[in-house]
DNA sequence: CTGTTAGCGCCTTCAG
DNA sequence: CTGAAGGCGCTAACAG
C-alpha cells in the first residue's frame, strides 16, 4: 500500500495548501498530460499558444508552485550555485557575494552560501554537505583548501570559480588578483617616494599574511631590512587598528608609514594616531586596503589599495554563467581584476 | 527503454566520479540492502555496529556524497534554510546574517539567499522560485510584503520569522526592534537635555524612515514642529552623508543635533563637518545608528543607537530551530531585541 | 505539438 | 535489527 493512499488528485480548489499541489494536478485541471503541462512552464515555445494558456491559468488559479527538488533531481540540473567564504559579515566579501548574486539571480540561479571561517577544515566538512546538493556551480573566496577537498571537487566535475586570489594550482576558473604583487608595488611603490620606515599592521588572514610577506621581501631587496609587524586576531575591525597602533609605538621609534590589511583597521589606526597628535600623513602615512573608495573621500588623508570587489563579483557571475550555458566554455580562465594605489599623501 | 539502460551497478572503483555512486553501489559494496545502507548514514543508532563500520568503510573507500535532492524528495525534509533580505552589501544586514548561517550550520541546514533589493516586486518573484526549493525554515528581513506574497506564505505552511521590524500583523515568529521606539527614545532622550534644533539625514529605505517618522512626530508632541529632513539615495554610503550634511546646512541655520539613518553615513556627516569647520559635537551632535559600537570608540564624539545585529541573528536562528525540533514551539513568538542609546556627546 | 513510459536516488512503510 | 516494495514530483526519451 502506498505512503498515502495514492492521493486523490483532482481535490481541486479544496484548501490550499492543504496537501501541497503537484502538476498532475494542474495538468488534470487543464485537461492535459504532466508532460504537456511540465513543458508549458520550462519550454512555453513547444506548446501550442491555447494549450499553454490553459495550463498556466490553471497554474495560477491553484496557486500551484512547481517542486524544484524534484525537477532537479529528475533533470540533473539543480539552478544552484554554492558560494563559499571565510565570512560575509566583511564589507569586501559581502560586496563581492552581492554582486555574484545579483548575477546569478537574474539568470535563474539560487544561491547557496556556505560560511567557512576561515578554516579549511570546516570548509571540507561543508563542502562534502554542500556537494550533496548537486551544485550546478561553486564560488570559492580564496585557495587554501585541504588534499581532501580538492580531490572532491575534482571528481564532481562541477564548474568552479575561485574568487580573490591567484594562485598558481587553479582547480578551474579564476577571478582575483595577486596578493603577492600587491605586496610588491607596495614596495615600490612608496621607496621610489623616498620612504624607508615601514610597519605593517594585519590581520591574521592568509591574504593579509601574503601581501605582508611579499612587501617585506621585496623591501628588504631594496635594502630595507627591519619591518615591525603587528599581527591582530581577527575580526578585523577598527579597535584591531587602534590597539595595532598602538602597539607597535610601544615598540620603539614610530614608523613614517604603516601599511595595514584593510581599510577597517586603517581607521582605527588613523583615529588612534589623532588621539596621540601625530599628524596624518605629515608624521604618519597610513595605507588601507580594500574598496572603500569613500573611506578615502571622508579622510582624505588615507591612502589605499583599492579593488573593486563589486566588480570581482560581476566577473566571477559571467564566469560562471559562460560555463553554464556552454560547457567548453572559459577553461582555464584567469581574470586578474588588478588593483590600484590610491596615494593621498603628501610627501 | 530506460534513460540509461539502468545503470550497471558494481561498477566499483572504476573511474571516481566518472559516473556520481549512489547509496546502491555503497550498499552492493558492503554486501548489505540500500535500506540498511540508508539507515547507517541517517540513524545509526539503528544498524549494528558491525554493519555500519561496513558501511562507513565503504562510504569513505568510494568516496560517496549522498544527493541530498533525492534525500529531500523522498522525505519532504530539505534541511534548508530560505534568508530573504535587502542586500546583504551592509554590515548590519552581513552581521545578522553572518550569525543566522553560524546558527544553522552547526544544526545541519543550509542557507540559500535571496537579495531582494529593497524591492516587493521582486521579492515577490524570489518567494516563489525559492518556494520551489521546498525550504524547511524561512527568514524574512523587513515586513514590506506584497499580498501575493503574505498569500504564498500563508499556505505553504513553512516556518517563518521576520527580523529586524516588529510590526504588527505578524505572520508567524518575529526577532527585532521596534523602530517607532527608536524614533521616540531619541525624540525624548536629546530634547531631555535640552536640544531643541534636530535634523535628520536618512537613507532612502522603509526602515530609516519609520525611525524618523516616529522622531518627528515625537517631537512635535515636545513642540518641535520645524525638523529638516535629507533623503539620500540608497546605498546608505560616507559620501551620503558628507552630502547630506552639506545639503542640510545649505538649506539656512545649522541644526544643532544631525540623527543619521546609519553610522555609516554618520561618519561621512563627522568628515563634512570637520571639514567645515564644525566642532563635534560642541557645535554640531551627531547620531548614527547600527551596531558599529567599535566607530564610537574609534571616535568617542559619535553618539549611536546600538542594535546589536549579531545578537538578532542568534535568536532567529534559535527560533527558527526550537519550531523545526518541535512543530508546536514558538508560535506567536515575538522577541524584542531593543536597542541602546549610546550616547557620546557633552554638553 | 502531445502523450507514454520509465526512471532520477532516496526514504517511508511494513514484513520478517 | 534488516529487507522488499513502492512512491516522492518531475522530466528525458521516444513514439505518435
Amino acid at each position: 500500500m502506498p505512503r498515502k493512499s495514492k492521493r486523490e488528485l483532482a481535490t481541486l480548489a479544496t484548501m490550499p495548501g492543504a496537501m501541497p499541489l503537484t502538476l498532475a494536478d494542474v495538468a488534470l485541471r487543464a485537461g492535459v498530460s504532466t508532460m504537456t503541462a511540465s513543458r508549458a512552464l520550462n519550454r512555453p515555445e513547444l506548446v501550442s499558444q491555447p494549450t499553454r494558456d490553459k495550463i498556466l491559468e490553471a497554474v495560477r488559479a491553484m496557486g500551484y508552485v512547481p517542486n524544484l527538488l524534484a525537477g532537479s533531481l529528475a533533470s540533473s540540473k539543480s539552478r544552484l550555485v554554492a558560494i563559499l567564504l571565510p565570512t560575509i559579515a566583511h564589507s569586501l566579501f559581502a560586496t563581492t557575494v552581492q554582486a555574484i548574486m545579483d548575477g546569478l539571480t537574474d539568470a535563474g540561479y539560487h544561491a547557496l552560501l556556505g560560511p567557512t571561517g576561515y578554516s579549511p577544515e570546516k570548509e571540507q566538512t561543508l563542502l562534502e554537505t554542500i556537494l550533496g546538493r548537486r551544485p550546478d556551480g561553486i564560488v570559492l573566496t580564496g585557495s587554501l583548501h585541504t588534499a581532501a577537498s580538492r580531490a572532491r571537487l575534482a571528481n564532481a566535475g562541477v564548474p568552479l570559480v575561485e574568487a580573490w586570489d591567484l594562485s598558481d594550482r587553479p582547480l578551474d576558473m579564476q577571478v582575483g588578483f595577486s596578493h603577492e604583487a600587491v605586496g610588491v608595488a607596495l614596495a615600490r611603490h612608496y621607496t621610489a617616494k623616498g620612504y624607508r620606515d615601514f610597519a605593517v599592521i594585519t590581520a591574521d588572514d592568509p591574504r593579509g599574511h601574503r601581501r605582508c610577506k611579499a612587501l617585506a621581501s621585496e623591501l628588504a631587496a631594496h635594502g630595507i631590512a627591519r619591518v615591525p609587524v603587528q599581527v591582530m586576531p581577527l575580526p578585523a575591525s577598527w579597535q584591531a587598528g587602534r590597539q595595532g597602533l598602538r602597539a607597535l609605538l610601544a615598540q620603539g621609534v614610530p614608523p613614517r608609514l604603516v601599511v595595514c590589511s584593510s581599510d577597517t583597521i586603517a581607521l582605527g589606526v588613523m583615529a588612534e594616531a589623532a588621539s596621540q597628535g601625530l599628524a596624518i600623513p605629515r608624521q604618519l602615512a597610513v595605507v588601507g586596503f580594500g574598496d572603500l573608495s569613500e573611506a578615502s573621500q571622508a579622510y582624505p588623508s588615507l591612502s589605499s589599495v583599492s579593488v573593486n570587489a563589486a566588480q570581482m563579483g560581476t566577473q566571477v557571475a559571467s564566469a560562471l554563467l559562460g560555463r553554464l550555458r556552454e560547457p567548453s566554455c572559459n577553461w582555464g580562465l584567469v581574470v586578474d581584476t588588478g588593483f590600484v594605489i590610491r596615494d593621498r599623501e603628501s610627501t
